[in-house]
DNA sequence: CTTACGGCCTGGGTGC
DNA sequence: TGCACCCAGGCCGTAA
């Protein structure tokens, strides 16, 4: 699934080929995934794309009008790739693949394709004046959150640490692997409450959070579920798992085997022994059975 | 207000 | 060979 490293890394690979290009026309296969699919066959053609920049989880291809067009607003093209989806340019003669939805025809011959298997992936514009709003509904980026106030997020919320690492709103591009192996590598139990971390618990966190990000995005992502980026390429970090998907695997640092739970409704891995389980959680299992 | 939870979207993989 | 079922991430409605 891509998360931040992987949005960067597909990022990175378009940001060598799509500025300059200008998109001269929309095709449209399925549409349920794309907010006004209409918006696009109006506002994209002609528009020269300015630059491409990661915000969160979503790819920002910003656009520009050309100087023959006199000045005109042309708003952000922001892509979500969900869980399957895939974007990249290739030759309009190559084979489609299956599950390809959408396809930008570019002013150097190539063509800009999105496909997605489950269609869990969003298309929409954002107009220059509603950018703020878009950005205001996300937290910061984790990796220019500063260590105070990301200990300030987290210390007197009462929500569960792994939920609250998976709220955009809280901090932006961070999903399940990411949020594992973060955990694991600060040695927090995922079901913790957030308030109940010490400061040199979150401190642990901000910096695993960091290295763990950091290391995804030099490896070029994770690649599960087929994940690849702008090139086809699968990324290399999944080698590097503690934790995400190694149910009953020994803990690289204690050899307990490697446990899943549902935490705010998602999987959640970690070792039992290293990640110490709440306090009460079992009085509170208990008084709910009750 | 905050938090928890279930359901929905879709289709590949799994197991019978 | 078919088919029921599970699961994934984000979002939304509802309940406490």
């Amino acid at each position: 699934m891509p998360e931040l490293p992987e949005v960067e890394t597909v990022v990175r690979g378009l940001r060598a080929s799509l500025p300059g290009r200008t998109i001269l026309d929309v095709r449209l296969g399925k549409t349920d995934f794309i907010d006004d699919p209409a918006a696009l066959g109006e506002h994209l053609p002609g528009a020269r794309i300015a630059g491409v920049t990661r915000i969160g989880k979503f790819i920002s291809i910003e656009l520009e009008s050309r100087a023959a067009d006199g000045p005109r607003q042309i708003p952000t093209l922001m892509i979500h790739l969900g869980m399957t989806g895939r974007l990249r340019t290739c030759d309009p003669n190559d084979p489609i693949a299956p599950h390809t939805h959408s396809f930008f025809g570019l002013d150097d011959g190539q063509e800009l394709r999105y496909t997605d298997i489950r269609r869990f992936g969003r298309i929409l514009l954002v107009p220059a004046s509603g950018m703020s709003e878009f950005q205001g509904q996300l937290g910061p980026e984790p990796l220019e959150i500063s260590r105070e106030d990301f200990c300030g997020k987290f210390h007197s919320r009462e929500a569960r640490i792994k939920a609250m690492l998976l709220d955009q709103r809280v901090i932006r591009g961070v999903g399940n692997i990411y949020a594992d192996e973060s955990l694991f590598r600060a040695r927090i139990h995922p079901a913790r409450i957030a308030r109940s971390l010490t400061r040199a618990q979150l401190i642990a966190l901000h910096s695993a959070l960091r290295e763990v990000l950091t290391a995804a995005i030099r490896l070029r992502g994770s690649s599960v579920s087929n994940y690849v980026d702008s090139n086809g390429k699968k990324g290399e970090f999944q080698q590097r798992h503690r934790v995400y998907q190694r149910e009953g695997k020994p803990c690289t640092r204690c050899k307990t085997p490697i446990r899943r739970i549902i935490v705010a409704g998602r999987s959640s891995h970690f070792c039992p022994k290293c990640q110490a389980a709440p306090r009460n959680s079992g009085k509170r299992k208990a008084a709910r059975q009750r």
